[in-house]
RNA sequence: UCCCCUGUAGCUCAGCUGGUAGAGCGGGUGACUGUUAAUCACUAGGUCGGAGGUUCAAGUCCUUCCGGGGGAGCCA
């Protein structure tokens, strides 16, 4: 655990032996000397290690040493008499682990695709921006739970199999242990008794009305965890499987929600930059241009508020044409959602209080019987990164809003009962953590922001 | 799912209106004065995504399937 890269390259030279494990990023060999750059993942930064070849009997081992072998160095860190590094690795004694055979090893020292990097996922966490991407995901993950402990609230654990068929939220991944080649049927009908539920049962696509029950007890609740949609979405912003952050606060009205949205976002931007300053740089020079001097203007300006109804008075006064037409009661399209944030206001705009019919059933209907306490957050260059709304807590209200829908009161029967029993105005949102790592990073396609993307016709790994 | 673009060496790409392939990097071998995208020399790598078709002749044109990218829809 000690000796970590990322402290090395800052520390005072020493007459101590010390050991640096890592991996091989590249070899400069000559006749008496051998350098090599070592990264162990603590940051974007390589240690220099130096060896001597003519007083040294390790010139036999160290040929089979090259890119991405791993390796324990032993020896002395001393002052560099390069330019590019303020110490580096004395090397005496070197355990090679792990060769990697250089002819067939698919990392080079060069620049890969991302696209390539991705044929090989098992392999490009040890590369700068998948490395990088990896310690600013895990910071953003830190900073969210330290910001909803901050202030206090519980984290709950929302279920990921859910056999309620009431979310809506979007197409579910079915989850059943049936036969799928002998499905036991009932005049042509699935005989879900005979699956493992007794019922079916799909992956969650949101922990939101269960977070509900939570914020009903506990006041304020959030959740984090993985979430499905078996959507044909074939984007830069879309998976299969992703993480959502979805907090839910009981005696709190759309306004508290925006307040705490905005809080959140900035908090967790700014932990990123005041935590994970190298690759953030790295980002803002490599990746896109300018994103952390983003991030940092994000923090300081407070977001703007608009009304739908404002919005679409915007979006219609302007000069600017339109693939799709601007009319009051159609959602707004990505090419509206960029004009207000990258054009007119230059900042995040919370747009509130949507037409009800593009909006979902739990959302609290406004007086004008038209619109609802929805708002969406909106960002530059990413659109929508937080949805959310005051909730519908008047148990007539909400049954006479299933009845409009068609939708039936048996299957929210829980739901219902929170709004029989001790309701209470309260609100929440839902943003997707990728997305978020990817608004933060710059990186264009949330592929290359999870380990693991489980997108359409791709599970590998 | 729709529209557009694309698929040539391990990687990144070039290859004009059809005449059976090139570069840089990487690899190998050797040289080398503390290098840092090291440098220099030599060298080996490709049935041009798959299958059909047009043609005397296809990497190049056509059809189709499969990858990849961009945009849109759906959404987070």
């Amino acid at each position: 655990m000690q000796n970590r890269i990322v402290h090395l390259i800052d520390a005072d030279p020493s007459e101590t032996r010390i050991n640096v494990e890592g991996w091989i990023r590249t070899k400069r060999d000559s006749k008496n000397f051998c350098f090599f750059e070592i990264n162990d993942g603590s940051c974007l930064k390589n240690l220099q290690v130096i060896l001597d070849k003519s007083t040294s009997e390790l010139s036999e081992v160290i040929t089979h040493i090259s890119t991405g072998a791993s390796v324990t160095f032993t020896g002395i860190l001393v002052e560099s008499p390069g330019k590019n590094q303020k110490v580096e690795l004395q090397a005496e004694d070197v355990i090679l682990h792990g060769e990697a055979p250089a002819d067939t090893y698919p990392l080079q020292k060069k620049r890969h695709s991302l696209e390539f990097l991705r044929e090989i996922a098992h392999l490009r966490p040890r590369t700068n921006t998948i490395s990088a991407v990896a310690r600013v995901r895990n910071s953003l993950s830190f900073a969210i739970h330290s910001y909803f402990q901050e202030k206090e609230f519980i984290y709950v654990h929302t279920p990921i199999v859910s056999a309620s068929d009431a979310e809506g939220a979007g197409e579910m991944f079915q989850v059943t242990t049936l036969p799928l080649d002998d499905i036991p049927k009932d005049n042509g009908v699935v005989d879900y008794s005979k699956d493992f539920f007794g019922k079916p049962a799909n992956l969650t696509v949101s922990g939101q009305l269960e977070a509900e029950i939570y914020a009903m007890a506990l006041k304020n609740v959030y959740t984090f965890g993985p979430t499905f949609r078996a959507e044909n979405s074939n984007t830069a912003r879309h998976l299969a499987e992703f993480w959502m952050i979805e907090p839910e606060m009981a005696f709190c009205t759309l306004e508290g929600d925006m307040a705490v949205a905005e809080e959140f976002l900035k908090y967790i931007f700014n932990y990123v930059l005041n935590h994970c300053e190298a690759d953030m740089a790295f980002f803002n020079k490599w990746v896109q241009k300018g994103v952390a001097d983003g991030l940092k203007e994000v923090v300081d300006k407070p977001f703007i508020h608009l009304p739908y109804t404002d919005a679409i008075k915007e979006l219609t006064s302007t000069k600017k044409e339109f693939e799709f037409p601007v009319s009051w009661g159609a959602d707004l399209q990505s090419e509206h959602e960029k004009f207000l944030t990258e054009e007119v206001f230059k900042a995040p705009v919370i747009v509130t209080d949507y037409p009800k019919e593009i909006k979902a059933f739990y959302m609290k209907l406004n007086d004008d019987e038209k619109t609802v306490r929805a708002m969406d957050v909106l960002v530059p260059r990413l659109g929508e990164i937080i949805g959310g709304s005051e909730r519908e807590y008047r148990y007539d209200v909400l049954t006479r809003r299933l009845d409009e829908l068609g939708l039936d009161p048996k299957d929210y029967w829980w739901y219902l009962d929170l709004r029989k029993y001790g309701s209470v105005p309260h609100a929440g949102f839902g943003l997707g953590f990728d997305r978020v790592v990817q608004y933060v990073t710059g990186m264009q396609n949330i592929r290359d922001v999870i380990p693991f993307p489980r997108t359409v016709h791709n599970a590998e790994f």
